[in-house]
DNA sequence: ACCGTGGGAGAGAGCGCTCTCAGGAGGCTC
DNA sequence: GAGCCTCCTGAGAGCGCTCTCTCCCACGGT
């Protein structure tokens, strides 16, 4: 069997290289390659060519160990790996991130946090070895979290329910017009006994789509007791809805809080021989793919996953750049798609 | 409203810090900090508590520079980030693969080459970022990658199938014993008008499950033709279904290369009234969260898709240590799940 | 007593880049 | 035409680590 030891790049060129095949210096050569503007058109030109010829690539370990800036980025999970990539709503999220991040020459480092209570991730990132961090998926009581604060600049994808002693930069969605949005539609349908599949009670965004879920009913004076709580998962929401139909046999729509949930509970539904939308009307939460799998499409409240990714990486960028005026709450709107469901 | 800019730790505590605080030189220090079998013990506790006490974390970047290894990898996907993660083979995968990195001083940089065919994916990777690259869901055609080979190893998660001059390296399952398995049960419950739902024509994972399903099927003497294929998701699985139902109305069992389509499959069956499994029988692929959304547990093939990420990262740790006998194929096998589906 | 011998520690030269500082060449002003 | 800017460019000192080379010292053999 032959060896199949890699090695890297033989002698790479270096700004050195460059630099001597340019005919100018190795500062002038950083200064190109960093887009500086402070060098005549004739030279950056050479200077460029040279790059070229050469196959020039910056070595970020020299870079940033004499700028002390990294040019990489932590996408921190507090959860296991699994479970958060297989959620539609984080893989679309972490696909707006990345690809914003594209155009940049900021790198993602993927940072889980499972197991271990944050030690090792708080200390890979207070160590200096990325100049910024995207939190997602955390929870109330993730209060490792705090030991984050004033070590680079932290950007959290969803409010974090967490005792910081600093205001934390995040980008949301706005949960409780969203869960709002959803019952509004129920009840303009004609539905008087709405029910709702709510998330998980430890994460915020479940709690903010339960109280606009409950501000509706109220504002319409219907009931609003008809509530469980599942973990976001499809059977989760099978099981939520077998419940739900238990305990209260006259209901006659759901909101529930992920598509997730929602195929779950038509599943459920449908071996139930309860037809949707005509004996139940269901609307979700993401638009994720879930949402037109089945037969019957969902109405659904869109969630802007890319965006908020894309979002997040932004106000990053512009922390990271040292601007003063970032605002702390970058809140996205939701909106309504209306498919067969509802 | 208050500026929010990070700062990186102040005045991080250096190699030579900690050398001062234990009396002895940077380079014994080093020698700790990188478990040199020849430092006294006594010399070794005074340099760990020196370590401890000025809670030291190595820089990275120095690191790197002067050793020019980085300690990190390349998770390279060459598509898109939401499909690959939202598919639970890839997030388990993923998962898989992060655990057994957790232990090692490795992180992981996501790579992603989705528009721009791999130059920019490449370049990171040839410009020496990482010591070694994972590369998954390739699929035929993904010709850039031979311009990895000779940078740094690595390791492909499933057979690559693209003309590379050296042996590659990957880990697999045996997809052709995972098809073979699943219609060998099928046939074997009496079934004798079996279809399937295979997966995209330019995945060898696919086309070798497609090619168990044959094999099964001729040892059987049966019939090989129905034959549908599908893009992996839950709503192409739905399609195909349909377009099985409508060109054999014969059929009694169908194979479903994922998990996710045989959900979407099941569906299908669910809203023409075709019971499962009593008109059709239906097997999976991956045992998957998705085998159990519905009321009716999907009977299916389990990929030890975990396992293999774990395997991805040992045979990648093997290679950087310059073990010259890493095997090129790490095959794990296949089991059946069975549940009711069929 | 002499010379090896070898384990353990220090010295110091980089790794490839950034960034401050200094300096040269022109172009202005008066 | 002297003096002063302004604009570009070069020189050179690190950034924090690794790693080779050298040195020291204790020990054993003869």
């Amino acid at each position: 069997m032959p060896t199949v030891t890699g090695h890297p790049e033989r002698h790479a060129p270096t700004l050195e290289a460059v630099a001597e095949a340019a005919g100018v210096s190795r500062a002038t050569v950083s200064r190109v390659v960093n887009g500086s503007p402070s060098v005549r058109g004739a030279v950056v030109e050479a200077v460029q060519k040279a790059i070229a010829d050469l196959g020039y690539v910056p070595n970020r370990a020299a870079r940033s160990l004499a700028s002390s800036r990294t040019h990489s980025i932590a996408l921190l999970v507090p959860e296991d790996v699994s479970r958060f990539f297989g959620d539609p709503y984080f893989a679309s999220f972490t696909g707006g991130l990345d690809r914003r991040l594209a155009d940049t020459e900021y790198v993602l480092n993927l940072v889980v946090a499972r197991d271990d209570p944050g030690r090792k991730a708080v200390r890979y990132v207070r160590g200096g070895n990325v100049d910024g961090a995207i939190v997602v998926s955390h929870h109330r009581g993730h209060d490792f979290l705090r030991q984050l604060e004033g070590s680079v600049p932290i950007v959290y994808g969803g409010r974090p329910d967490v005792a910081l002693s600093a205001e934390p930069v995040f980008v949301d969605v706005d949960n409780e017009a969203g869960g709002h949005l959803a019952t509004r539609h129920l009840i303009e349908s004609g539905r008087t006994r709405i029910a709702t599949i709510a998330g998980p009670e430890d994460m915020p965004a479940a709690l903010d789509r339960l109280a606009g879920f409950r501000r509706a009913l109220r504002e319409a004076g219907l009931p609003d007791d008809a509530v469980v709580h599942a973990n976001f998962t499809a059977s989760g929401g099978a099981e939520a809805m077998r419940t739900l139909l238990s305990r209260h046999s006259d209901l006659d729509a759901v909101f529930s809080a992920s598509d997730l949930m929602a195929s779950g509970a038509l599943t459920a539904l449908a071996s139930r021989g309860v037809d949707v939308p005509g004996d139940v009307a269901i609307v979700g939460y993401d638009d994720s793919p879930a949402a037109t799998w089945g037969e019957i499409g969902l109405t659904t409240v869109r969630q802007p996953s890319e965006l908020m990714g894309a979002t997040a990486v932004d106000v990053l960028l512009r922390l990271l750049a040292g601007d003063a005026d970032v605002p702390h709450e970058n809140i996205v709107q939701t909106e309504l798609v209306i498919r067969d469901s509802a």
